[in-house]
DNA sequence: CGCTTATATAAGCGTTGACTTTTATAAGCG
DNA sequence: CGCTTATAAAAGTCAACGCTTATATAAGCG
């Protein structure tokens, strides 16, 4: 299964929102997503399953727990797809916190190159947490 | 729709690769797809459709040519959801290959970051060919 | 050991999605 | 105008997906 197909679900984008801030155990992690989205727990784990078998997770046995971790080569991969669009906004200042993201803010004061419009970026720095704001019937 | 979710599919991909060389009539999309992929005509209409209605390309009619070109705002909000895994491996070595894809090298040299980056477009044409191996049965 | 906790698998079901073939719209052109 | 080209929409089919309930495995603990 592809890495985009595992990331076409708002569920499994959101486990693994909540594992790049470190190894989670399942139950932690369902606990969460039940809230969330109000799904069962056989249902988290056939998503766990899906993130284990499309490289996006790893698992690692602890006792009875099983602690999950991000597993970064195919999110390296859809990075390296998107590569080819970031043309298509790079240059332009309304991309500034991804450019910040990148830590190249440098360039905000040395000679720059486009014009005016600065006042994205304080904008999306707000949005911390989840970004998915969608929801299942 | 979300992005993520228009994205899974590898035909609409793409198709997403192609117009990333820029505009492309629907015609010419069809017959590079129906060689790739063997689908039909009203099929890659249809994941046309998807990609207008999930804001990931536009149309624009030229007689009775539809041009499509993408549209980048939704392939930013992705760029920006992956942001928070680059640490994952943005300091590691085997990321080697990312960060070139990225085009660090300007740093390399020096900052030459000035105007009209137009070596973007020539640069990706070089390396046609598609990204994805996998195949519909 | 038997009971509970943590997690996964199995089986079944409704819905969605990606096709197909068929048909519509609409511009170009003789 | 009628015919062809370019593209979309409609209707139907089949498989895949995401969910549920029920059940299995296996470690911890009294």
């Amino acid at each position: 299964m592809h890495a985009f197909d595992a990331l076409g679900d708002p569920v499994r984008r959101r486990i693994l929102e909540l594992l790049s801030q470190g190894e989670q155990t399942s139950g932690a992690l369902t606990s969460v997503i039940r809230a969330e989205f109000g799904i069962s727990q056989p249902a988290i784990s056939q998503h766990l399953r899906v993130l284990r078998e499309s490289g996006l997770a790893s698992v690692r046995a602890e006792g009875t727990r099983r602690l999950y971790a991000v597993e970064p080569a195919p999110l390296r991969e859809v990075d390296a797809w998107l590569a080819r669009f970031r043309g298509f906004w790079e240059q332009r200042l309304d991309a500034l916190d991804t450019e910040l993201a990148r830590g190249r803010r440098e360039r905000r004061h040395g000679r720059r190159h486009g014009g005016g419009d600065a006042h994205h970026a304080a904008h999306h720095a707000a949005h911390d947490g989840r970004t998915d704001e969608e929801e299942r019937p």
